[in-house]
DNA sequence: CTTGTGTGGTTGCATCATAAAACCAAATGG
DNA sequence: CCATTTGGTTTTATGATGCAACCACACAAG
């Protein structure tokens, strides 16, 4: 098998969110679909892609699971694609390679925008990992333990 | 140019983001790096990746700032590649997919593991996105406003 | 009902990236 | 000093990407 390798089967949670979203433009389809795209050609418009390969992500991405489609919403005949629970779960994912950008960029001054929060239009906190408790973790205060195997019907 | 279009004069954080470790490999790279790996070989061992794009991805990461070849550390004359500050600032990106394949996945009993605090061994809480006076914030609760041009000397 | 136009794709190449395996040189190890 | 490990590069095959051309359908005008 020389295809390029799917991280499909693979136990690492990450390696799995990669196999669904880890080429180029997986997260910009969805980054879009965010913010209300909802047409093939304003994904087209927007993102400057060849259609084929659009076409091609909006498949992979409905078969995630990520995005479905809808028949319309305008009235027209034409269908429209529009992100699933799943899909919108992968906000943080965006917001923290937002928040990577602004913090290490070589070159900040060539980023456009900035993540507010609409209320008070001030730029939105840092994410930060917390433990169960609400404590503060840094990297180093984590790390990886075998999944527990599920319990059927265990405590609570 | 029919390159594989390069993210890197994008105006959005996201595109620039993915431009430096939006390919398949290198956030594997970087989650192995942040467990210590450290050598050539460890990292083609745990990653199971042909050794040649092992090769262009560390350099390409080289490049980007996010790992820097260090001279030894065993004493050895092999070389290491180390996490730069930038590299280690990756990590809640990984923590968002992470927590993304968690909730998500289709089949999560195929996730080997879960990120545990070290301190109290229970899972560290889901990241959220908070407003700068502390409100938790939704995707809909935030929105984009065009970066400040920055003033030399502005208020504070 | 025929022609035109926009939307939403698919199909063909040309080129690039990726993957596996072979090869190779320097550093260790005995 | 000879063998093996480490850390790669080269070679070659194949899959993915990008662009352009083509095409089918919906809808509207004449």
């Amino acid at each position: 098998m020389v295809k390029r390798t799917s991280f499909a089967g693979d136990a690492c949670p990450i390696a799995r969110s990669l196999d669904a979203l880890g080429d180029w433009w997986s997260l910009l389809i969805i980054r879009e679909a965010l913010f209300g795209v909802r047409r093939f050609g304003e994904f087209q418009n927007k993102l400057g892609m060849a259609k084929n390969i659009l076409a091609a992500r909006l498949r992979s991405l409905v078969d995630h699971g990520i995005l479905e489609t809808a028949p319309a919403s305008d009235g027209s005949a034409y269908q429209e694609y529009v992100l699933t629970p799943k899909g919108r779960g992968t906000f943080p994912i965006l917001v923290a390679l937002r928040q990577w950008s602004e913090e290490f960029d070589d070159r900040p001054e060539e980023i456009a925008t900035i993540l507010v929060d609409r209320e008070k239009g001030r730029p939105v906190k840092k994410l930060e990992m917390r433990a169960a408790d609400g404590r503060l973790l840094s990297p180093a205060d984590t790390t990886l333990k075998p999944r527990p195997t599920p319990r059927r019907r265990s405590a609570r």
